[in-house]
DNA sequence: CGAATATTTGAGGCCTATCAAAGTGAGTGG
DNA sequence: CCACTCACTTTGATAGGCCTCAAATATTCG
């Protein structure tokens, strides 16, 4: 076992002071947003909840009145097979929206679950409905959302099919490193929360291989992690061996285009 | 081996004559579009064009300039890994669109190809933006499908992680026969043109293990293939077996939402 | 009718699953 | 501050599903 510093405080703290904390939120770093939609959207969510760890904002085949914005914490999208194994379809970290479909469709047919203590908004399927009728700009970050969803969701049907465990596994933590802004020159660290059998539910694995699968990452030097904490030494060798592109996730320039 | 009566001609006769013909295209299966929008459309997209076999529309990481609709035909979206495997994130049949994501990203993730003789539609994404933008219920529709493509992406990431080979391939199976809208009671017929080794790329697995997969599932009388056709005796059965549940594809009623 | 493509069959091996149990760490209550 | 419990991680042994490599057969199409 290698001795490591800590790295990270295990789970950030939750402070309910402050309100709905949708400053961090992914929906308008897409550049989409006037500040006046900004505004709009801040006053539209309901008051943030702490929601504990492992429970259902929503269940599979359930209606959903509201969408769901993971403000702290991480949450997932699963679906289950009828012998009862579950996959996850979406990782959720703060500023991700868990049930975009609830705009357009009545039903979902996937599961929104905690997998942390979580932070969660909530915003109400007509006052979405509304502010994207009237704000251009909060429309397209709705599409540009479902868009990006999409492009992530390919790259995981991509690692299901046909990477081996430890590339679905590097995959993965790379891009997590990008999406949670944790990297830094060639290395990178962040709060990592996730049990080795919610990692199997979204890599298609067993918990017991993950764990195999992990101290192999370990014993290449490609991950220190202790404590609930994940630190990657080397990112790019990481990555090769991920086969990780992180251009899918569009961080850098988001194309500004003018639709609606 | 089943002798097996035809059941359809092996792929359907591509009529160049006819020009674009959009009429059976899923974008506005929605009943999102007036018959205004849906003429506006029609008359932006370019002139089909007939695709051979396992030709690129675009490739990976390629800039499209254009939306690809299927028009007859089928055509899939793949990625590739390092290694140089293949698996592919969406099969695309009449009435898809093949990249959709070009409406607000300049560059691809994955690539477009014919998987048989297929004619295609360009729509310039100028004029799918301007669309979107002077046609409200454009817009909707192409958020609409943005939002299906996620749907079924999802269940394909369910298959890829937790599904065993057979009950992929049913669950595709069935997956398809509804989109195509083949079925009449229980019973579905439709035709098929794809060789094993595309279907393995859609299912993850090799195309040996697919032949393998088939010969079980025709010895179940499940299905009867002959000359690129489907044909599927008992659905019920065979969407039990696959997990296979048609909700998610909105068949039916789709949502009639008032946004943008 | 012949070449190219696709399907089928066989044998053997590897990766991941399964089952079971031990070890570790965090939180709780006495 | 120390048992005690619960959840999670780790280890071991065995089995099985799917892969790999190779070649034969069938089908399509010019």
């Amino acid at each position: 076992m290698i001795a490591a510093q800590r790295l990270d405080p295990p789970v950030r703290q939750i402070d309910m002071a402050d309100g709905p904390q949708l400053d961090a939120t992914r929906l308008w770093q897409c550049d989409f947003l006037s500040r006046e939609e900004q505004q709009a959207l801040r006053s539209a969510v309901l008051p943030a909840k702490s929601v504990r760890p492992h429970t259902d904002l929503v269940r599979e085949a359930d209606r959903a009145g509201s969408l769901f914005i993971v403000v702290d914490g991480w949450a997932c999208r699963y679906a289950t097979t009828s012998a009862g194994a579950r996959q996850l379809s979406a990782v959720l970290v703060p500023g991700d929206v868990g049930n975009l479909d609830t705009l357009m469709f009545d039903r979902l047919d996937y599961g929104v679950r905690t997998l942390t203590q979580a932070m969660i908004v909530a915003l109400p399927r007509d006052r979405a409905l509304a502010l994207g009728t009237r704000y251009p700009g909060i429309g397209q970050a709705f599409t540009w959302l479902a868009l990006m969803e999409n492009a992530v969701l390919g790259k995981w049907a991509l690692s299901l099919g046909r990477r081996s465990s430890i590339e679905r596994l590097a995959h993965l933590l790379c891009e997590l490193s990008v999406r949670l802004g944790a990297e830094k020159d060639n290395q990178s660290s962040f709060a990592f929360p996730l049990t080795q059998e919610q990692l199997a539910d979204m890599l298609g694995l067993t918990p017991v291989h993950v764990n195999r699968t992990i101290q192999q990452l370990r014993a290449a030097d490609l991950i220190v992690n202790v404590h609930r904490a994940m630190m990657l030494p080397d990112v790019a060798r990481l990555r090769y061996l991920g086969g990780f592109d992180p251009a899918y996730l569009r961080v850098d320039r988001p194309a500004r285009a003018n639709i609606f």
